[in-house]
Parts: structure tokens; sequence; C-alpha cells
DNA sequence: CGAATTTGACCTGCGC
DNA sequence: GCGCAGGTCAAATTCG
């Protein structure tokens, strides 16, 4: 079985919460275009790098987490799967739903992913993510490239349906529809099908760091060239 | 200049 | 067999 998208890095993100006194040199100033006030070393500038660093990082971040997800989700349906084919005659025990409601997002894949299994095979995984910011459909970085090749309206929604493909690699056969939530606009569902034949996603690897601290990013290419003959019958 | 996005046309499976 | 709904393609256009 493929096990590379578990050996994935570690979260090692250089976030700039916390007191940052060290400033990277990086960081682009547009200080050059201010000519406010005389003064040279307002607060107010200072203010501005702050915010946009955090922006950066919520930036970052939210591709991060919405990596997270897909790998998550990921491997529940693999989880799944092997359960089901472990033993296929599943007992079907009442499953005592506790339902825990009021909580962040990404809280029902542990619940709906196993029911979507069970309902609908080949899609392999779907995930909701909350996106609030001024994206009509774009391109979700998700830690991989998509392009859009379609977009269709469907009838149960008002929203249009995009329609996405990996262009990572030249061959990937992995495939994403992304909606809207009928009622909620801020929520879209990424349908991902399929999976990625190209190691790595370029979403965990960091931007080059000044410090040389670890560059063993560890390239553990693991070709897995190997189609999986898709076990289920 | 190349690549990605847009957008209408075209194709296909399914229900009636 | 026809119509509908969803999915894909491909040319034109835009962005970098
Ligand atoms: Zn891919």
């Amino acid at each position: 079985m493929g096990s590379s998208w578990f050996n994935q890095t570690p979260i090692n993100l250089d976030l700039n919460i916390g007191p940052q006194h060290r400033r990277n040199p990086l960081m682009k100033e547009e200080t050059g275009s201010l000519p406010l006030a005389g003064k040279t070393s307002s607060p107010r500038e200072e203010l501005e790098a702050k915010l946009e660093r955090m922006s950066e990082e919520n930036e970052r971040l939210k591709e991060k987490l919405a990596s997270m997800q897909a790998s998550y989700a990921l491997l529940q349906n693999k989880l799944v799967d092997v359960m089901a084919t472990s033993s296929s005659e599943v007992a079907g025990p009442p499953s005592p739903t506790k339902k825990r409601k009021g909580d962040d997002s990404a809280e029902m894949s542990d619940d709906s992913c196993k029911r979507l299994r069970e309902e609908a095979r080949p899609m392999i995984s779907k995930l909701c993510v909350r996106t609030d910011p001024s994206d009509p459909s774009l391109v979700v970085k998700d830690g991989y490239q998509w392009r859009k090749y379609g977009q269709k309206v469907t009838k149960d929604n008002p929203c249009p349906r995009a329609y996405f493909r990996c262009s990572f690699a030249p061959a990937c056969p992995v495939k994403k529809k992304v909606q809207r939530s009928a009622e909620d606009r801020s929520m879209l569902v990424a349908t991902y099908e399929g999976e990625h034949t190209h190691p790595g996603s370029s979403s965990q690897i960091e931007p080059p760091n000044g410090d040389g601290l670890n560059l063993s990013s560890a390239a553990s290419a693991h070709p897995s060239p190997q189609v999986r003959p898709s076990p289920s019958t």
C-alpha cells in the first residue's frame, strides 16, 4: 500500500505570531511609496508591515489546513476502505451518534465520509471548507495545482459548479469539483476524485528561509508507479 | 510568448 | 426515441 501520504513532513510552520522581534530581510518593504508624514519610523508602518505578515501567514495557514484536510480525508477513506475490505460483512451496530454541534469547520468529515463511502463508491473524498473571502470559484490552493476545465450550473444549486483537474503532473487522474453550498455562501464543497501520481504537494515545502536549519527535505520520492488495481470488485 | 481561464458547444447516460 | 442534466472539450481571451 502506498504510504507516501503518511510521511508528510511534520508541521514546521514558521509562524509570525507571538513576539517577533527580528524581521526577516526578505520581507518586501513598501515604505518607498508612502509619502505621508515626514516620519520615517512611524508606528503605522510597523503595524502595516505586521498586518501584511499576518495576512501572509494566514494565507499559508489556510492552504496548509486545506492540504491537511485533504490528506485526512484521503486517509480516512483508505481506512474505511480497508476496513470494509477486511470485514466485508459489517455488523452494522446502532452506532451511537454523538452529535456535537457548534464546532469549527471540517467536523463532519469523520461522519459524512464514512457514509459517503457506503453510499457512493466512485467518489474518493469530499470535504467542505469554509471560505468567506471573495472567492467566486477560484483555484483553491490546497497544495496542488489545479486547472479549471469547466463550469456548469446545476439546477440543484443556484451557484455554478467548477471542474478542476490536476496540472501538477502530466498525467494525473485527479479531478476536483467545487461548488458552494446551496444556502451557505461561505461553504465550499470540494469533491476530490482519484489519487495523485506525483510525489509531494508543493504546499508543504516552505519558502527558502534565511537560516540554514533544516534543509534535508528528505526527498523520499516514493514513486509508487504501480497503479492500484482497485481492489474493489 | 506561454500558460491558465473563460465560456459556449458538444457528448453521454438516464428517465420517461 | 427524445429530452434533460451533468460532464468534458476546445477555441478564444486574458494574465503573467
Ligand atoms: Zn496531481
